[in-house]
RNA sequence: GGGCCCGUAGCUCAGCCAGGACUAGAGCACCGGCCUUCGGAGCCGGAGGUCCCGGGUUCAAAUCCCGGCGGGCCCGCCA
């Protein structure tokens, strides 16, 4: 069983009685642990478990007494009893309120409940990986904040994390793009100064004209399906921007014979490092990640390291992989390329294996089609890279997990992947590599086309967050410095667009609306934000805490003791959280337990609290729920603020 | 044609994996109260639902199975 250290007292008597039931029923703690949850109603008690389940309703009386006396007196502080086939835990509020008293007394603080010390394991999490090409967008911010949360999830949960970001940098779109530069023969920071935009935005306008410009040459050739009516008028509509430069590049992509045949030399000579693609692509993708690490800065989000695909190609690292593949049984020609029949590795090892089967996911009756490994012509291709980069991940780190934050569109390429691994014998890599995957973030109506120049892109959506989050913290606090007011609002802006991205469950569909992630009401980040800052200010009024005044008997009143429960939860809610990679269960928690504070706040003051004892207790809550969301929302990423 | 994901209040979502305490929960918007505050980004109340549809399994289905429907994605010597 995975461990909880540090989980405190609610959660160290809840897998008393897990181990308990393991050992007088059978069932397993880490089952009870993922089916106990809390009781829907006061009077079943605070936790259920559906008992019957696993025990005939005769025997589940004595089950349960059999169950209780196995814990005998080690857990003074709850109780057990059988109501309609759940076994139901209650606690005694005064007994734990007394434990809690004594160790917050000694500087304990809820947190996430820690793996055990044989338990560590080294995870590496790669996200974002945007193309090099233009700036990032909402569909990248999804994957930034899901990615970075599951990061800081799986550290705080005791776990050595390294987090990559990979570079694209040896596709076609690099290549449309190095055309565009080569054409212009100017540095990105010229265009970027000419244009008065951030560097990225400067690329990414480049590229969208050079794009569109080749799709427009290719579609008059026939060769793509493309409207050129509409492909025209993107042109026009981007050329506004700068007509000397547009034109330059207009000019000279019509002039080309062969455009395809244009990006395939470009990528053939930087895949060979030769010049000057690989001064032009350096740069250019290079000054782009800057644009990259100065919007992911403000939303909190930094990588260890920056891994280029062409190093992977450059390092050698490819090309041993590639022989590796080719010594494989499963390696065939399909249609003169070098290909892997990977629906039989499918079938020959991964169909026989239940195990298998589970953790790689095929997707039952489908033929899955072989995967090339390298054009005719010999150059690779991008999921051969990854095959490389994939082991890369795992030996550079000496990973144990790998968790790929990739969109769902690249389920098949990902299981081709793991299929790969499996075909060279790397049954543990594939085991453990984990697509996380996520359902894209649309405009309603159309989907973002960075070819195209169409997309909402980061920088203007932070933008726009904080204008707004401005207007907010000064009509609610007119006496702020403008100065302090911005730093406020940035961090507003930062907590209400990660929350919004990591609160839907990754697989649902967003189709994104400006409104709501303005929105600073309930059920978003800034409420959380604002229901932290209350319990810090009430606390600050409070003054220190004298704990040997508390009075534990104060936890009766069923508000302050469903808070005691409530935060007391926190430690396990947030490591079962990390352990499913659900960021999602820890955002919903943390709004639940921000409602039953600001419920109970209201009607039940702390520093007007007359009787000392039940003040101090009463205080203690305040800095449980503070510690708490502090907690959380460092984990979710969302700056925590006393002030807002 | 095949595969995968999603479908729960007008809107955005939780609950589904591990079927029972569900008389299906939140928020937004809407209606009515709290401007006598430990900061109203809050609190209290109201209204709002064929859990996409149809079968099946079960003592019991929003949840599992089968078949449809709707939306999205994927099936390339693209990334």
């Amino acid at each position: 069983m995975v461990g909880y250290l540090g989980g405190g007292p609610l959660v160290e008597g809840l897998l008393k009685v897990g181990s308990c039931l393991e050992a007088r029923a059978g069932v397993s703690v880490e089952l009870f642990l993922k089916l106990v949850e809390r009781a829907p109603r006061e009077e079943y008690g605070d936790f259920g478990f559906p008992l019957l389940r696993f025990v005939r309703a005769d025997s589940i009386e004595g089950v349960v007494g059999s169950v209780a006396s196995c814990l005998g007196g080690s857990v003074d502080y709850l109780s057990l009893d059988v109501v309609k086939g759940f076994l139901n835990i209650r606690f005694n509020e005064v007994k734990l309120g007394g434990v809690v008293i004594d160790l917050t007394a000694n500087g304990w603080a809820p947190g996430i409940a820690r793996v055990g010390d044989g338990e560590v394991k080294t995870i590496v999490v790669e996200h974002t990986s945007a193309n090099p090409v233009h700036p990032l967008h909402m569909g990248h911010a999804r994957n930034s904040s899901l990615g970075d949360t599951l990061a800081r999830m799986l550290k705080a949960r005791g776990h050595r994390v390294v987090r990559r970001f990979y570079v694209n940098d040896m596709g076609r779109q690099v290549a449309v793009l190095t055309l565009g530069f080569k054409i212009l023969g100017l540095t990105p920071q010229y265009v970027a100064s000419r244009l008065k935009a951030k560097i990225d935005h400067a690329v990414g306008w480049v590229y969208a004209l050079t794009h569109t410009t080749i799709d427009l040459v290719l579609a008059r050739k026939g060769a793509i399906e493309e409207n050129v009516e509409s492909l025209a008028s993107t042109i026009a509509r981007l050329r506004e921007k700068d007509v000397e430069l547009a034109d330059m590049i207009i000019e000279n992509v019509m002039k080309l014979e062969d455009p395809e045949a244009e990006l395939s030399r470009i990528m053939s000579r930087y895949e060979a490092g030769l010049e000057p693609e690989r001064s032009i692509v350096r740069s250019v993708a290079g000054k782009v990640i800057e644009g990259f690490k100065e919007t992911l800065e403000k939303l909190g989000v930094e990588f260890d390291y920056w891994d280029w695909e062409s190093d992977v190609v450059w390092s050698g690292l490819l090309s041993s992989t590639l022989e590796k593949l080719k010594g494989s049984r499963y390696i065939v020609k399909h249609k003169d390329a070098l290909a892997l029949d990977v629906a039989r590795v499918a079938k020959e090892v991964v169909e026989p294996s239940g195990e298998l089967s589970q953790t790689i996911r095929l997707p039952r009756g489908f033929e899955i089609p072989p995967m090339i490994l390298a054009r005719s012509d010999g150059t690779t291709l991008y999921w051969t890279r990854d095959i490389a980069y994939s082991l890369y991940k795992f030996e550079s780190s000496k990973a144990d997990m790998v968790v790929n934050v990739i969109a769902g569109e690249q389920r098949l390429p990902q299981l081709q992947i793991r299929l790969a691994l499996l075909a060279l014998g790397r049954v543990r890599e594939a085991v453990n590599m984990i697509h996380y995957d996520y359902e894209m973030v649309r405009l309603p109506g159309r989907v973002m086309r960075g070819r195209r120049g169409e997309y909402v892109s980061l920088d203007e959506i932070v933008e726009d967050a904080e204008a707004r989050a401005l207007q907010e913290v000064l009509k609610r606090n007119p006496g702020l410095g403008v100065e302090e007011a911005r730093i406020i609002a940035g961090k507003v802006a930062v907590g209400a667009i990660r929350f919004s991205l990591v609160q839907p469950g990754a697989l649902k569909p967003i189709v994104f609306d400006v409104e709501k992630v303005l929105n600073f009401e309930e059920n978003t980040g800034p409420y959380l934000q604002y229901t932290y800052a209350r319990a810090h200010n009430i606390l600050e009024k409070h003054g220190p805490i004298d704990f040997s005044l508390a009075d534990p008997r104060a936890y009766g009143d069923s508000l302050r003791r469903a808070l005691l429960i409530q935060t007391l939860t926190y430690p396990l809610v947030a490591a079962k959280a990390a352990d499913e990679l659900r960021p999602e269960d820890l955002a919903s928690y943390l709004l639940k337990l921000a409602d039953t504070f600001n419920r109970w706040y209201q009607r039940d003051s702390v520093i007007h609290e007359q009787d000392m004892g039940a003040r101090e207790a009463k205080a203690i809550l305040v800095k449980l729920v503070r510690d708490v969301l502090s907690s959380g929302l460092g984990v979710l990423g969302v700056p925590v603020l006393e002030r807002m």
